[in-house]
DNA sequence: TACTGCTGAACATGCGAACA
DNA sequence: TGTTCGCATGTTCAGCAGTA
């Protein structure tokens, strides 16, 4: 019998204060070197590693499940893709998999194609003070951090360019001698803890960065000596401007973002937030406009999201995140095509399994409406069923009787909208926000 | 600029073992 | 027998790089 837990309860509690993050580069180097040695270590030792890197047990007992459910996804997916890769199969590929990256398809540079001993010798070489945060047993590290003359190189080429292309990146990692993925994911590190002061401290926040990360007051140069081939020629600045502080109208809820692969002493000051989960109302709100639609337009997004309270990029991403699922089902539902029924009904099925009145009747409009984009492979995995003939759309629904009548508000207020009662609920937004909200249930919801 | 694929982290659920 | 715990498995949210 699984332990009784009432989501519901913590979700609502915590949602709001929690903030998603990705571990710190001292924990996984302490969590993968724990789990080199042992794939499930005893309770006292998650415990005891938890404590030293400041982890809750809990925390260090999910990662272990996560990573060895990743470790088990990957070796069934080289089992069933490749003969190729054979020759790598006797090495553990721990190491790899804790380097792997969005990144890891890329070529590979610098000590890339060295053995995992010569890593781990290395970083005890590169590494600043393992002792820290390793295990008493651990006595080597596999992660390959740059050495101090490395991250000199990376801080200046960061001061003259924080988006380096990947030709950049790739010549810097063979110029410094460090691997790519590791150039490429301290970038990312350093972008995004920029962001963070940015966010958190305005534009004095981020010089204040760059002047802390700028290793002296001597301008770049070129590298120091010691490698050959330097200096290496400063990059062409880029005006890139807006990958970096993308939507700068949102920049004051954005997330603060991190790698975990970053650099230890940037690392501890780089916290993404946590996960959230979307209420129940704002979810279904959210299924009702997909079921009208899978790719709503900015506007009908910013509208939904000024109605629900929820920050834009999560509607966005909740859009992004069930079109992908939508399409990641589509592809398994083909790869067995006997089984053509299921791929709908388990996306909103109630934790118990068993789906809604609601849920059913939304997961029959959700068919249709995959049905009708043509374009979506989605609709590719599907043939429609004879009775599964389009749902009406939920008229009857208390919201969208609520969002009509204030729409019907809105119309006959037209002469002074902002004063009426009907825009109390929106008096905490701007009048513009409302103008589009209410755009939105006049042609969203009005038309139904 | 918006989208997709990939991935990590957190979470939910079901199952079996251990124990009182 | 009921409870607790650990685990495997699957899902969901969100960040990043690449791309059209």
């Amino acid at each position: 019998m699984p332990p009784v837990k009432a989501p519901s309860m913590d979700s609502t509690a915590d949602n709001k204060q929690k903030k998603r993050h990705r571990h710190s580069t001292e924990q996984l180097v302490a969590l993968n070197e724990l789990y080199e040695q042992d794939e499930h270590p005893a309770l006292h030792l998650r415990t005891a590693l938890a404590t030293k890197i400041g982890m809750e047990t809990k925390t260090v007992n999910a990662w272990f499940q996560n990573k060895r459910a990743s470790n088990r996804k990957r070796t069934r997916n080289n089992k069933n893709s490749s003969t190729a890769a054979r020759t790598a199969d006797s090495q553990d590929h721990s190491e790899d998999e804790y380097y792997a990256s969005p990144e890891s398809a890329a070529p590979m540079h610098g000590d890339a194609s060295l053995p995992a001993s010569d890593l781990a010798s290395h970083a005890s070489m590169t590494y600043p003070d393992p002792s820290y945060f390793a295990p008493d047993s651990i006595t080597h590290l596999p992660m390959a951090y740059p050495s101090m003359e490395q991250m000199e190189d990376l801080r200046a080429y960061f001061h003259v360019s924080p988006h380096p292309s990947k030709d950049d990146k790739e010549l810097l990692s063979d110029r410094i001698g460090l691997r790519y993925q590791i150039v490429s994911l301290w970038f990312q590190e350093q972008r995004s803890e920029m962001r963070r002061r940015k966010e958190e401290e305005g534009d004095y926040g981020a010089a204040a960065f760059y002047a802390e990360i700028e290793p002296s007051s001597e301008l770049f140069d070129g590298f120091p000596s010691g490698q050959p081939g330097r200096p290496y020629p400063p990059p062409p600045l880029r005006t890139r401007s807006s990958s970096v502080t993308p939507s700068s109208g949102s920049s004051s809820s954005r997330r603060s973002g991190s790698t975990p692969y970053g650099h230890p002493v940037l690392s501890s000051m780089s916290q993404r937030a946590r996960r959230t989960r979307p209420e129940a109302h704002q979810l279904d709100a959210l299924k009702e406009l997909f079921t009208r639609t899978q790719h709503p337009s900015l506007e009908e997004r910013t509208a939904l999201a000024l109605e629900l309270g929820m920050d834009i990029r999560k509607v966005t991403n909740w859009f992004r995140n069930l079109r992908q699922t939508s399409r990641k089902r589509a592809r398994k539902s083909r790869s067995d095509d006997e089984e053509d029924d299921d791929m709908y009904t388990s996306r909103f099925r109630s934790p118990s399994g068993s789906a809604s009145a609601f849920d059913q009747d939304m997961d029959r409009v959700y068919k249709t409406y995959s049905e009708m984009d043509s374009d979506d492979d989605y609709q590719e995995a599907v043939t429609p069923s004879p009775e599964h003939s389009p749902s009406p759309p939920p008229e009857s629904s208390p919201r969208y009787r609520r969002l009509h009548a204030e729409a019907m508000n809105f119309e006959h207020d037209t002469l002074s909208p902002i004063d009426k009662a009907a825009f109390a609920r929106y008096a905490h937004i701007k009048y513009e926000d409302a103008m589009l909200l209410l755009d939105f249930h006049q042609h969203i919801v009005h038309l139904r």
